[in-house]
DNA sequence: CGAATTGGTCAGTTTGCCTTACGACATGAT
DNA sequence: ATCATGTCGTAAGGCAAACTGACCAATTCG
């Protein structure tokens, strides 16, 4: 460990992410699994992220994750049975469904971002006010220009 | 677009990493992939970060990964079965073995580097080099102590 | 109106991981 | 020295979360 060969130059800014991403995660999943929800996985924790669930549809959600409306469709299956969502018919297009949170379902979204919350903080005190500033407004700037540019 | 609703508090910092990460991780991928690498998907591109799979072993290299080294082994056959890599006896412990790259091997694990290293001068293009600097010392300063506090 | 597109679902497949089990070898205690 | 215990790699089988392809019903566009 002592004699580990760090990078000689600027280290790859992907790894430190991937890994600052994975500690953060891990914490909001362990969070979520220790206030006692075990009929859901990660897959499932992961479409509570903002914006709400609540009032989109299947095909927003799949452009938002980034995965196939198959899978989606799945995802939502599975959370409609273990009673954290409906699935209503939207009125203006006969169509469509509109993904509707129960009071389980909300409870669940509000534990998720309370973990999320205590994770920023975390790393407030880790790094200090100053620096943690410096960080969120790095991040932010990046991940707009990134959005921007395509 | 112009509508979205942006948290009216600090932002979520796992959200803002996921998504620069993904972008990175997608550049690389995107890169590999056009410089006519297709018989390995994201997965074997993943086990070429540093340090090198030259010369480790897999029990190494699932501990790194963070997976178990039954994945690792599937992994590594189809990097052996394509020509990436041999797998070979360690005199030192005869239940052993070692990771080699071959030449094959080592212009993939060149490629990676490059791109990742790609993305990284992208990004100090997109925030310049001062903001970028003060990205790269934060994040470095989080990933540390993430690793030390547990 | 008819043609093309879109929203959601069903069916079947692939992939990347897991658990369990094991044989070969290494190591430490007696 | 031997024997219990632990470790390295492998094999076999399972499963969740993604995928593709095919489809119907409803909508929108030319």
């Amino acid at each position: 460990m002592s004699t580990e060969t760090l990078n000689d130059r600027t280290p790859f800014l992907g790894a430190l992410m991937r890994h600052s991403w994975q500690w953060i995660w891990a914490q909001i999943i362990a969070g979520v699994t220790a206030a006692g929800y075990d009929d859901i996985t990660a897959a499932h924790i992961g479409m509570f992220r903002y914006p709400s669930l609540d009032g989109q549809r299947p095909t927003e959600l799949a452009d938002q994750l980034q995965i196939t409306k198959q899978s989606v469709n799945d995802l939502l299956g599975h959370l409609e049975r273990a009673g954290y969502i409906t699935r209503q018919p939207e009125p203006a297009d006969k169509r469509a469904r509109v993904i509707r949170l129960t009071a389980k379902g909300h409870r669940l979204e509000q534990t998720v971002r309370d973990h999320a919350q205590a994770a920023n903080r975390q790393i407030e005190e880790l790094l200090g006010t100053r620096r943690y500033t410096q960080l969120v407004n790095g991040l932010q700037e990046l991940s707009g220009k990134i959005t921007a540019n395509s």
